[in-house]
DNA sequence: GTGTATAATTGGTCTAGACAACTATACCGA
DNA sequence: TCGGTATAGTTGTCTAGACCAATTATACAC
């Protein structure tokens, strides 16, 4: 391996190295519970200043991938907690995730007034119009769930039905320079409604798992509410957390 | 306020720095949206390097409290998503925070050879021993739910029924050097079993919600399993999730 | 007024050191 | 053999600068 770090690149130095690390770690040149190199001989190796071959590895210490012990080194991280089911994402990323193929039936796509509920979620004066969309989401082709999704019009004012079949996720951090922050949400089991048993396909005794999540831009912004009926049967919500 | 940096402390200036911003913004000095002052204005005030200022601010940046805007300054976020409901937090923390009474009784508190499913979820070789315990969570002394938790024998040797009813948490991170890192869970909404309908006083035909939580010390090594059983009527799991 | 060039300010990156706190090891003496 | 001690290596913290890139404020020309 000849990674070599460019001083005149664009590329920050630092994330050079974190991106040499990275496919260290994953080429197994530095295996699960063993060292890498230690700061200064990496900031030797690579002919930049200590503290910059830190912001590196800080940023992976960050992100799970290597963790510190004072005065003995820096190790690389087990693997199980990385990345592969944390974090923000949409329903579609998470069913390709687990090797389904994912699909969707738009039931509505309109433009309503929300409840006070909702408009407060999203940090919107009463009366202001928000999207109202709501999906049949399949894995295989066969249901899943329902979502219910709320996002302000002002925001998105020229979205219609044909851009939400893509990545919304996608669509907003370009639209605005933002990059998505964080999301709360809420989870819940209940019964099953007559309404949903339908779309679902589900006897009426069935159980189902309600999600709400609200998600916010980088900058504490809501920008969007999702609500989620799964079949109990079939979905399972699976995530990281980070103490 | 005449808080003051004390740069004998043992403690780091950063993380003095850190503490005062937090206050700051809980005492809305700085307002929520606004600018903070300037790194170099703050390197001043506090007469400390710019990158000790940025070390500050960077831990506040990555806990979500303030934002970075380049060429324009740093503001502070929305508080919503700060810390309320997030991390890894015990049943009892979570209670606590709710503005409930937790309490616990304990059923069963013995050691056992687990399944493979969990031998494999703590890396352990099949034949090693856990400590199995069941526990009736309640809340303000309402059954909340059920829980089933798998500990390696061998991790906390001179575990007993008294030790379990302080924080587990603060007990190993005390016991280890490491401090406890993420962990993964997987939620399912199912129907109550008949078991678990007497002990949670539930006609049969409820939903619940099931939640399977594995956690790892920070160096990835698991240390706990958690199976748990909650009433949807009156239980709702809220959790932040980070991009 | 309306642009436009320029300056000032901000966060982003980086350097070349320094000392402290902690860990492991080798060595020495009782 | 055991226990202390020096030593070297590690991460943790901190300094006092430097230049860059993005944004904003200012002054000036038209």
């Amino acid at each position: 391996m000849h990674t070599k770090i460019d001083k005149n690149s664009r590329i920050p130095i630092y994330s050079q190295i974190e991106e040499h690390l990275k496919q260290s770690i994953y080429a197994k040149v530095y295996k699960i519970g063993e060292s890498i190199p230690s700061e200064r001989e990496l900031s030797i190796q690579f002919d930049v200043s200590r503290m910059t071959v830190r912001q590196a590895i800080t940023n992976l210490v960050n992100s799970g991938q290597l963790y510190r012990e004072k005065g003995r080194g820096t190790y690389v991280a087990n693997p199980k907690l990385e990345q592969p089911m944390t974090g923000l994402r949409s329903f579609s990323e998470d069913m390709i995730a687990r090797g389904m193929k994912p699909s969707s039936k738009v039931l509505r796509f309109e433009k309503i007034i929300p409840t006070l509920d909702i408009a407060n979620d999203l940090f919107l004066e009463p009366g202001v119009e928000v999207f109202y969309i709501v999906r049949i989401r399949n894995a295989d082709n066969k249901p899943m769930g329902i979502e219910h999704t709320y996002i302000p019009v002002r925001l998105m004012p020229d979205l219609d039905e044909q851009k939400i079949l893509g990545s919304l996720y996608a669509l907003i951090e370009g639209k605005f320079q933002q990059k998505i922050g964080n999301a709360v949400q809420q989870i819940e089991a209940s019964l099953v409604t007559k309404d949903e048993s339908k779309h679902l396909k589900l006897s009426p005794t069935s159980a189902v798992l309600n999600i709400k999540r609200i998600s916010y831009l980088s900058d504490g912004f809501p920008f969007e509410v999702v609500e989620s009926t799964y079949r109990a049967d079939s979905y399972k919500f699976i995530s990281e957390i980070k103490r």
